[in-house]
DNA sequence: AATTGTGAAGCATTTCACAGCT
DNA sequence: AGCTGTGAAATGCTTCACAATT
């Protein structure tokens, strides 16, 4: 397929490749603060960890945003990353849980992000219920569907225990709710047009321990006994 | 002792499988819970969302560990896993950074995890050290590498600003930790029989972003207006 | 001279299809 | 008859190598 000047129209775009633009984004935000105008794939490689390759690749999948023997403007490039994320203007995302993990990734996200920004909090407990992270109210389940219609929530993050996290994927879906991030170690369905990504934090870190001299592949595993 | 069946001698095992065992092992577990004492690979996909195949696959990595016809004993496979990911006995594991995401992570994994322990926690803020949590103690970052040494710690996760981790990391290196868990948006160099897996936060949701309505590749994109 | 953009090659992982046991 | 184990095919992603461009 031939199509010069052209972006790209019809190719798949990786997942992988998207994964990673935040990574750029950061790095561009970074030279911009230095007041770096121009960056080549190389330079950006050695900040990010990626390949030269990948970086001008994944890039590419978005159009054609350098220029041949100079490099990439700083500027323009994080400008286009952010639309292409959807990070222009602020997009809003409730957390659902505020136990251990859902209040950390409250702060932790309240505090550094404003690009996607926790405007609800939900939780089953009454006690927590009235209560606020960082200036945003917890409020009652039942006040999911119609609290995140109102708002505009487009981003759930689910860190509820196992039993309820397919209920509650149900509910954000339902709240026309778009991607959600789950948190809870069981495979969330949701009807076709909401995007799932998953991070199990034990499968993390159990699968880590293969990596370590107790665990790894010990050969033909002999004897029975516990 | 004698190889019995034909374990796969000298292949190599994608990483994407070992660190897919976890999800078995808790099924497994589930399942012996419910007094269940065979499963077959289509049940096992049911209840973890992975294909047949790949849990088939996957398993026979390590050796034949089902009878054909029949499946897999709940049991021993349960205990086959345990020991090929090491979490026979109990590991040891040290957190770095006691912020809002370190200490969530700390309750988390001490509330749920007995495999996985963590049993040192550091921070470089004085008025944290002396506190702990969980009954675990909160030491001095200068602590590190000998109570690490001492206690055999295993693992390292890292939960520290970007500017320090690095620092961290090869301080863990040396400590003679064998695997970190690293939740700073830098990548970090060891030196080699250290395995490094990242989770970066920011890259989980602003990738999100891209799969909503306001994100996405729309076309050629044309203006530069903000 | 330097650096992007990209087809083609090279790997890695997943899915298919079916032979092989129980 | 049912279900595992596994080569082979298909898919997806990364790296290579170099033409195109400034």
């Amino acid at each position: 397929m031939r199509s010069q000047g052209t972006p790209p129209r019809n190719q798949r775009i990786p997942d992988a490749a998207v994964r990673r633009l935040p990574a750029y984004l950061r790095v561009l935000e970074e030279l911009q603060r230095e007041r770096v105008a121009v960056v080549s794939s190389t330079e950006l490689s050695a900040r990010t960890g990626f390949s030269p390759e990948q970086i001008r690749k994944d890039l590419a999948y978005f159009g054609a945003f350098g220029t041949r023997g100079v490099g990439y403007e700083t500027e323009a490039l994080a400008r286009r990353i952010r639309r292409i994320l959807g990070l222009h203007g602020t997009i809003h995302a409730a957390l659902v849980g505020a136990g251990n993990l859902g209040t950390a990734l409250a702060r932790y996200t309240l505090s550094r992000h404003e690009d996607v920004r926790i405007v609800a909090i939900f939780d089953v407990d009454p006690a927590k219920v009235g209560k606020g992270i960082q200036g945003v109210a917890i409020s009652p389940m039942d006040q999911l569907i119609p609290v995140c219609r109102r708002l505009g929530v487009k981003i759930g993050i689910i860190a509820v225990p196992a039993s309820e996290a397919q209920a509650v994927a149900s509910a954000l879906a339902e709240a026309g709710v778009e991607a959600i991030l789950n948190f809870s170690p069981v495979k969330i369905h949701v009807s076709d047009p909401v995007y799932v990504q998953n991070i199990d934090l034990t499968m993390e870190l159990q699968s880590l321990a293969y990596h370590t001299s107790v665990g790894g592949y010990p050969g033909p595993l002999d004897g029975e006994s516990p």
